[in-house]
DNA sequence: TATGAATGAGGATTCATTCAT
DNA sequence: GATGAATGAATCCTCATTCAT
């Protein structure tokens, strides 16, 4: 009982943490996201943040699953209310569209994937990014059972098709955010929403 | 008497350079290239270093360029034998993928795009890589002429939605190859092969 | 628990650094202050220093302004019992001579006034400076009301032109100490107790 | 003669070395004086301008030689015309004003006088120096022997004096010249002539 | 638990000087 | 004589991590 009050407690603490170095990384980007800096904006010690995190790496790797733990919610939020398969996949894309602009830094732990966590934590990691593209898959043979989505299509395989484009695609109007309007003479949100209609074209019979 | 170093060998030196630098970051990645592990690996000082690039930034500057130039190289070689222009597109799309296998790193300097370069480098490298649209975007407008792509496609638009989720897919399989290989049940060519059928499938009627 | 360090111990530790630089400055001059070399000096990490000082320059900064803190103490102390005006500007002349064979370096530190310093630590310097002008040219007034100084002598004037050409003669002194006395067949002292005859002089009548 | 030929040709050239050295100083200051500069400046290799001088320093050294050669020029430009001996002595004060306009980098020279020289810069430093010095004595002996100026002075000394206190007040206009004309109420080049009154004044009866 | 002072290796960049040609 | 490429020590500064309290 004392262990599993001190286990919340842990956790609070541990999410406060947490919160805070994502702060700072939206406000200054991961390059410039140091220990020292998180400790500050919580309130808390240097040593202290070193009590909850064995190291910095493993706040960035929390980060990356948090990250994906709060898009699968904004996954299900966004297709809760329809019926139809297609519109699912157009409702997570475009919540994965607001889920970047609100986290900008996203896009930067998506290439933390690899480094050298401790496999704890790789694990949770790997679980979160399943649940991510099990969710997908999911919507895609409900659809292939409606009759709405091809079914020569392989469930996971189209699921991590659409997760890697979709990251590349909000990748490059992070990057070149102003490159990509002055060129296509439209905003950014069009030219994803052109994405769209290629990844909902290709599922379609 | 030792003669100034006529552009040609000077540039040598530079490629040299870039090319120890190009091994640093394929071995220990972008965040870890140092200006003295290039100098090591050239069998050069630090010192030397700093006669060819003025700063860090623009040894990177110079790789991006140059990888685009390269890119652009191989999209030509692999479409010119080619007539249907959505071969031609399975033709650089099969040239990446290729590109992305020899040159690991490059997903790395994608990213550094924006970054504060100096005007000239910043220049080439915007022409590089509008090089690089440009060509895709003839392709397609090729096809459309040919009747074997859909004309209600705004060539540029795809061209940067192909560079896009290029991207995404090459990054998806760098960073997580064993993870998508154990998923998927099949290696990461037919993945990527996927990939471009999916890229084709959006161009045909 | 390691409190924090109270601003009494803070102060000491940065203190201790000063007087470190100050000695390296005093054996090597103010060209040759490297941080390095005052964290050895004060046996501590470089890093260390950091904690204590943003940058070099809030060093040297510091330096300066604490020289004309005590500068004005030992002008306060050398006149505090003195009636006569004239007298009390010989009192200072002499306390600036005594410091400056205590403090040999400062004169490097007069040059670096108008260097880029963060505003907070340029403003003390400024003010620090301003007191000493001010405690000479306020001697000069009472001088002026006690009728042993010329009447038609701006006081503020006065004390720079007393602040520049002192700084000028300790220098003299200090970079070419042997050929002065050499070619004066006299010692240094003897030579700067000139100048406050100069001085001195220009002020009565 | 071929002898006598090439010195006169290698003077020429470490003559048009020293001018270009003197430029970068005033462009950019003593402490951004680099080889690279000089040899850039003077279109000549930097290995080239180690045939002329040993080291950086010894260009310094020259330099200072230089200039104090100048200066006496412009000592006696100044004074050639003129008869009374205050007036002679006005008359090089004015000259080192206008030399510390025209040559702003001076006084950072100054204090390079007791670096580590080789002997014989250092021997003819000194003679340029003491030609300085011997030529502002003569004037007082003049002015003592035509009766301006006191019996008592010590001519050589007082020539040190002056060369102390202007450089010092020389010194205090460049390093604050905004501080001292806000302070003071009036441009700086009237806080010089009250300097020069102050030496008129102590020199007269 | 919590603290935060201390560490020190590591990184980018500069520049006087040398030396092979 | 002349060149200029090459050197590498030196400098400032950062920051993840540790540890005594």
């Amino acid at each position: 009982m004392q262990r599993a009050l001190n286990e919340k407690a842990k956790d609070k603490r541990k999410s406060h943490v947490l919160k805070c170095a994502e702060q700072i990384i939206q406000e200054k980007g991961l390059e410039n996201l140091s220990i020292a800096s998180v400790a500050k904006k919580a309130n808390l010690a240097v040593g202290t943040i070193y009590l909850y995190f064995p190291n910095k790496e493993d706040i960035i790797a929390h980060l990356a699953i948090k990250s994906r733990k709060v898009l699968l919610q904004e996954f299900q939020a966004s297709t809760v209310h329809l019926e139809d398969s297609l519109e699912k996949i157009r409702g997570i894309l475009l919540a994965y569209l607001d889920f970047c602009k609100k986290y900008t830094f996203y896009y930067e732990l998506v290439s933390f994937y690899e480094s050298g966590l401790g496999l704890e934590e790789s694990k949770e990691l790997l679980e979160a990014s399943k649940k991510l593209t099990a969710f997908t898959a999911n919507i895609i043979r409900e659809g292939k059972e409606q009759g709405t989505i091809r079914r020569e299509i392989n469930e996971k395989e189209f699921a991590f098709l659409l997760w890697g484009t979709a990251v590349g695609i909000a990748q490059l109007i992070h990057v070149k955010p102003t490159l990509l309007s002055a060129e296509l003479e439209k905003d950014n949100d069009h030219f994803y929403f052109s994405y769209i209609n290629l990844i909902i074209k290709s599922l379609s019979y």
